[in-house]
DNA sequence: AAGTGGTCTAGACCACTCT
DNA sequence: GAGTGGTCTAGACCACTTT
């Protein structure tokens, strides 16, 4: 088999780094020379088995190191490949920027506008309840008052990428589109801006995890990729909080970029 | 044992779901209802095989899935522990801004400063080197301009929580403090604004990984912890691009936050 | 049918921690 | 010494993919 030849060194059982270590090192190590590339295919449980002479655990356990790393994705009955790093996504801090919805269009139409991707929105829900005590602290909302729900996954090419909740305190929110599914054109930020709540600054909180299994069936992740969880605020002219937006992307599928005065 | 008690469902052997998932999800679901909480000790894995009537493999990897989750720490020869969640610093957008450094301090001492928590930095080496790519990009070097490395390793509490890599440009640094271990009051960003490249602004690119080996053992990061990997570039009022720092920082002890202007 | 990875068993020996 | 997790073996049966 092609993939035989990547296997050069043997394993030193009497060191004292563990075999299945030693076997992982050596995968590594030609993935990063890049004598395993992107798509290829490594070699199978068995392969690895005979080579290195070892059980099959072990040779597992070689694997799944690499795989909680984020290097290799195991394919059911077709063989372990190299990952392929999708293509990123770079978020400019303007993204929210008023310029970009005058033209009406919601931030991520526009930024997949921009990346010549094809966006879609799905699993759109929308309720009234009670913030999580997260968010009505940003809110600056006591234990009873309730805000709109807005919750959506966003694809980029078929892929889903993003998943998104809006809280909107009720007042604001009543008697706009806000409360319906589709928000209309420039998405909700454009309905707060008419209802004259124009918007100032935000704020984004950065954090990075590994998914829980639920977010990692909804965005599709691969084992060993990690997320974001970004929570944004969004203030009116008056210093008001008036959204805020609990995020959780695939953090292969972003890069986030901001930019700083130096003041 | 006490810790017996959170063990209450049993498995489904014939269930699709495979019975080590299951009984992961039984510990997971004690831990967000916290019947478990952060430091608690979970059943053995003697324990877990007694109580599901298992092997110990499946076992293991029912608790592989939470150490891969992040949730929990296994201790060779003590137990497997809920992960305590260390106390999260968060990074304002405005550390870089020059009235910390006009205290005579360089950014990551003045936020320590204000968090209460013991700085110290260690790992210090300075050297001329060809960037990567990556950098000679930003920095917009041709392949054959040189610039001073300088690396570091930045702690808290005795916590090894980031590391760091600056590159300036070798006719920036050169005949300043830059190229000497200890830079001076206020850090390198000082020196440059003394030899007329006053800071105007600067980006970052952030992204999310799980962590090399190396980074994992630098950082003593707990498997199933991500790494933040900022990319800063610092411009003067030039335009000119003046250093680019590489950071990776343990996700698990920042939360990075910005401000952004709505235009 | 053959090859792949996914799950599971039933052992073994080891290194580490605590008492 | 007893209990813990870390490594490793040698099997077994299964589900999935490809030919």
């Amino acid at each position: 088999m092609s993939t035989g030849n990547v296997l050069s060194a043997t394993v030193d059982p009497s060191s004292d780094r563990a075999v299945y270590k030693q076997i992982a090192d050596h995968l590594r190590a030609a993935i990063a020379r890049e004598r395993l590339r992107e798509g290829d295919q490594l070699p199978s449980e068995t392969q690895l088995m005979a080579h290195y002479g070892v059980a099959r655990m072990t040779a597992r356990n070689a694997l799944r190191i690499l795989q909680d790393e984020g290097l290799i994705t195991a394919e059911h009955g077709r063989g372990v490949y190299v990952r392929a790093r999708p293509p990123v996504r770079r978020l400019a801090s303007d993204r929210f920027a008023q310029r970009h919805r005058k033209e009406g269009m919601a931030a991520f139409l526009a930024e997949a506008d921009q990346a010549a991707a094809t966006p879609d929105v799905d699993m759109i829900k929308v309720t009234m309840a009670l913030p999580p005590a997260e968010v009505a602290s940003r809110l600056e909302l006591d234990g009873k008052a309730k805000t709109v729900v807005r919750s959506r996954r966003y694809l980029l090419d078929g892929r889903p990428v993003e998943t998104a909740v809006s809280y909107i305190p009720a007042d604001l929110a009543e008697g706009t589109p806000i409360t319906e599914p589709n928000p209309g054109p420039g998405g909700i930020y454009a309905r707060l801006e008419e209802s004259g709540h124009v918007l100032e600054r935000f704020t984004e909180e950065i954090s990075a995890r590994m998914p829980t299994p639920d977010e990692a069936r909804v965005l599709t992740l691969a084992p060993g990729v990690p997320v974001f969880r970004l929570l944004r605020t969004a203030f009116d002219r008056d210093g008001r909080a008036v959204e805020v937006c609990d995020t959780v992307m695939a953090s292969d599928a972003y890069l986030l970029a901001y930019d700083l005065p130096a003041h």
